[in-house]
DNA sequence: CATATTTATTTCGAATTCGTACTATTCGGA
DNA sequence: TCCGAATAGTACGAATTCGAAATAAATATG
């Protein structure tokens, strides 16, 4: 049933969290802020909107964790060449290290993934995953 | 690679959450209320702990959540009858009128899911989330 | 061109979640 | 039986997230 997927999704997230919290040495980032990191390390310099859709946090969430982010010297705030409305986000050499060690632990939680599921496992789970997103995001909250 | 996905699986739970919230007419309740009444409408009465293992939530915010939830009329406590540590949770009559819209708004976006993917998609994703949760817990986080 | 609308982001107070410490009960041996 | 360790849950202050309103710049419309 297909109700059973949900809270298992809700669940999953959570572990992945707790993870995250236990993994040695401490990183010293909460879920949000790591996922941040890993997306610019990734994605390279983004606007804070990019970073939104990336994640569908609240806008004003997001507000609070750049400042985080900010404070702890691992992103700076630069105007957007192209629309002076908007904020470009990009990883300091700093934030790169810090963003390093969060991926590190997250390929790692990705690779003992891999070694339990077959690739195609895997991609048919990013698959479902996108039609989730592709599904809630028709129906209802475009935030 | 395997990092998207786990920054995948936070953009479809908050996509969840969104989705939820937009529901017509507003369900009254937030994301980790919902789950808990549909898990409790699915699994019938259960003490506490099993709650926290659906979902691992802290146990800490799990008790505000169910002050709420008994706040609101949804849901009692009561004593265990084989442990006087543990709490009973059961819904009220109120509550499984109201898990019924629960479960009915998520089971609409589980079908909206059912008509993009193959039933053998949506098993594969059952067993990835499985295996990730089972990965995280082995390597980190126990609570 | 004016101006209404949309897009991008922040501010601020309220609601939620979290971490730590604490009480109470059960279990597993000496 | 007695005691230490483990389990079940709560209290409370701190940190985080959220919702609503506000600001500012770009875009569309007449």
């Amino acid at each position: 049933m297909s109700l059973d997927l949900i809270l298992q999704l809700h669940r999953a997230t959570h572990r992945v969290g707790l993870f995250l919290a236990a993994w040695e040495p401490p990183l010293g980032v909460n879920q949000a802020e790591a996922h941040i990191l890993a997306f610019l390390a990734q994605a390279g310099p983004s606007p804070i909107g990019a970073v939104h859709r990336a994640f569908a946090h609240k806008r004003s969430t997001l507000t609070g964790v750049l400042d985080r982010l900010e404070g702890k010297g691992w992103i700076a705030r630069e105007p957007h060449p192209d629309d002076r409305r908007s904020t470009l986000l990009r990883l300091t050499p700093k934030g790169v290290k810090q963003a390093a060690k969060v991926k590190a632990a997250m390929t790692a939680l990705g690779d003992a993934l891999a070694e339990e599921l077959s690739p195609h496992a895997l991609a048919a789970t990013a698959r479902c995953l996108e039609a989730l997103e592709h599904a809630a995001e028709r129906a209802g909250g475009g935030d």
